[in-house]
DNA sequence: AAATTATCGCACTGATCGTTGCGTTAGTGG
DNA sequence: CCACTAACGCAACGATCAGTGCGATAATTT
């Protein structure tokens, strides 16, 4: 068989480390400025040789990447109300809802300066996510909506205000969002 | 007379060094990851000593929101074609093909991750253009916008799709964006 | 249970960052 | 033209970062 060159080894102390890591950067993240998220202070407030993040995730950037990825896949049950406009509020309220906290907000923004241009690994799955929901009111019977335009629409002025401007997105709102978007599909 | 305790001296020299440092900025975040921004490394391609950055700016961060704030103020001048949409077609055309370059891209998602939580240096200036195309309308006795909603959905789905996707937005879709945004309220 | 080896801790080193004191250059006002 | 001083260049210094070799620990397989 051609066995793969190096084994991975994901036991209980690897993943403890990797927990503690991850704990440490939204800890960091949420009290300090972006600027000193440095690898030996995140090693330090792991409680972790610095040595270990310099071998596993090598830069900033990468550690970033890798705890938004798993911090934003599978962090939200798409939900199942019997109707598209339903699915859309509950949804879009939990998003809204999340990303109204400082921590999840520091997170994104930090990831969107330290990551590549161009694709987010704060907005991956929220599309998965829409277009799940999407499917599932097709497989009903309803219309077919392109996830694209409706990420524009419903996630665009959402994460819109979050990053950029300094007022809430709450979960009212976003329902509203959803509300009206639905409205301009039925008058088009 | 009440004397000011420093006196500022903006004579040649000085902004000489400044254009310089802004170029630099702009040059390295074009082409280097925005890890590698450090000041003396914008100073060697300035061609400044570092001890003129960490004096006049301090921090990467500083001078990333000097370096945004100059770029992104009155850069764009207000059209009056006449009417409301024209206004806002042209204006937002011109936003979209502004964050279509790299460079320009490049500068807000490092200001993002650099600046302050809340209120970004980027789309200040964009509100108060957006205002004084609402302003312009409600002069001539058209209808009175409100700033914030409109910047939700026009700036909202454009500035999404440039930071967190990699798909660009073309003029064409901003005027588009418009179009439904303007055909929305009609019917609300 | 023993062997294998991925992973981590430790000590050490070179490189770069951030800061300070001091002399020089060059705008600004008299 | 001359005095004044803001702004810059220079050199030196700690502090911290980034990387490497080696031994220890513990997860995994036989």
């Amino acid at each position: 068989m051609a066995e793969s060159s190096t084994q991975v080894r994901p036991g209980g102390r690897s993943a403890k480390v990797r927990a503690a890591v991850h704990r440490a950067v939204a800890e960091l993240l949420a009290e300090e400025e972006a600027e000193t998220l440095t690898l030996p202070a995140v090693a330090a407030r792991a409680g972790v040789h610095p040595t270990t993040l310099y071998r596993r995730w090598g830069s900033t950037a990468q550690l970033l990447n890798d705890v938004a990825t798993s911090r934003f896949t599978d962090d939200l049950v798409v939900p199942d109300s019997g109707s598209l406009e339903g699915d859309l509020q509950r949804w879009l309220a939990d998003v809204a809802t999340d990303v109204a906290d400082p921590d999840t907000l520091a997170l994104m923004r930090a990831t969107i300066g330290s990551g590549p241009a161009g694709g987010c690994a704060c907005v991956e799955d929220r599309h998965r996510q829409l277009g799940a929901i999407i499917r599932r009111e097709q497989e009903r019977g309803g219309a077919a909506l392109d996830v694209e335009s409706a990420a524009d629409f419903l996630l665009g002025p959402l994460y819109y205000r979050a990053v950029f401007t300094a007022e809430p997105a709450s979960a009212d709102w976003a329902r509203t969002l959803v509300s009206t978007y639905l409205a301009t599909l039925r008058t088009s």
